[in-house]
DNA sequence: TACCAGGTAAAAA
DNA sequence: TTTTTACATGGT
């Protein structure tokens, strides 16, 4: 078959209720008009990945709305199989939001806000190695920066699809100098953490999909065993890479200071004040989380 | 200009 | 054992 034959969508259900156009707004809402891991349009979900080791563009959008179903579309073309998986990891097809909702119903801030933004779900990466590189360049340093820096990372590195650039190989990270990594904005600590890390996984000594089956605080230890990520990096991979859907970084700024201004008194909360106003939603605390950082990008809230 | 931003490991006390 | 420090970029 040639790359130009018609290649035919694949389609999948996802629990109810799912709203993608929506999903895709929040996401684009999060980009601060730069990086973002899944490229968008108004209605298609337009994702960079690898699939089998081919770089691919596989698109998502909507097929029906009751029940909810989706189609995807990988170019070149994948096996089926690992295109529904792919797609469906991207779009968290799996969380069941109802319970959620019955849980929010009753809070005052977020009981409005789930009706507001019902269907929305966050995006996840397609890879946790992925996931992990952001979570290193995001320390410390401010979102906008470090898109900056994870920008020319995926430029310098990566693979292009279609016009956009597939995130690096663990290989291609592993293999570069720690001056070429550098050079993308990285500090010399950064460099290391995530040249290790890409060594650690190229080399099948991790294997972080692996990470998928095992409880939180299993998949904690072994993040938290690698150089350079620490607590906040390993809830960061389990609530964004994995989906864990009651994971808060409890010492995470940009958390402290939203929950403030929202359901504390307006300044930074401590991590154990982020604890207590997070307590009422559990165990969908991540997933809350997510709502209200949305609610504030839209304009909600 | 100085300071802070979705942390972490290593040095110093 | 606990506290302090260095780190790189970008916005204010």
């Amino acid at each position: 078959m040639s790359a130009a034959a018609a290649v035919a969508p694949l389609r999948f259900g996802v629990s109810e209720p799912y709203d993608l156009a929506l999903s895709l707004r929040a996401a684009a809402s999060f980009a601060h008009g730069r990086v973002d891991p899944a490229a968008t349009t108004e209605e298609v979900l337009r994702s960079p990945v690898r699939i089998a080791g081919v770089a691919t563009l596989l698109e998502v959008r909507e097929a029906a709305t009751e029940p909810p179903a989706l189609e995807a579309v990988a170019r070149p073309a994948a096996s089926p199989e690992a295109v529904e998986a792919l797609a469906r990891r991207l779009v968290n097809a799996d969380l069941d939001l109802l319970p959620f909702y019955e849980r929010a119903y009753d809070h005052p801030l977020l009981g409005p806000l789930t009706s507001s933004l019902r269907g929305l779900k966050a995006f996840r990466p397609a890879t946790l190695f992925q996931m992990l590189v952001m979570a290193a360049t995001e320390q410390q340093i401010s979102l906008v920066a470090a898109y900056h820096i994870y920008g020319r990372l995926v430029e310098r590195f990566g693979e292009p699809v279609d016009g956009l650039m597939v995130f690096p190989r663990s290989q291609a990270l592993a293999e570069a100098s720690l001056e070429e990594l550098r050079e993308c904005g990285l500090s010399q600590r950064k460099a290391e953490y995530i040249g290790g890390l890409a060594q650690l996984v190229s080399s099948g000594n991790l294997d972080l999909e692996a990470l998928d089956s095992l409880p939180d605080d299993e998949v904690r230890a072994q993040i938290m065993a690698i150089r350079g990520f620490g607590l906040w990096s390993a809830d960061y991979l389990l609530i964004r890479g994995l989906g864990r859907p009651d994971v808060v970084p409890e010492g995470d700024l940009g958390i402290q200071t939203l929950l403030g201004r929202l359901l504390g008194d307006g300044g930074r909360l401590t991590p154990e004040g982020v604890h207590r106003v997070l307590e009422p939603l559990a165990p969908y605390r991540g997933v809350a989380v997510f709502y209200l950082l949305a609610g504030t990008r839209l304009g909600l809230v």
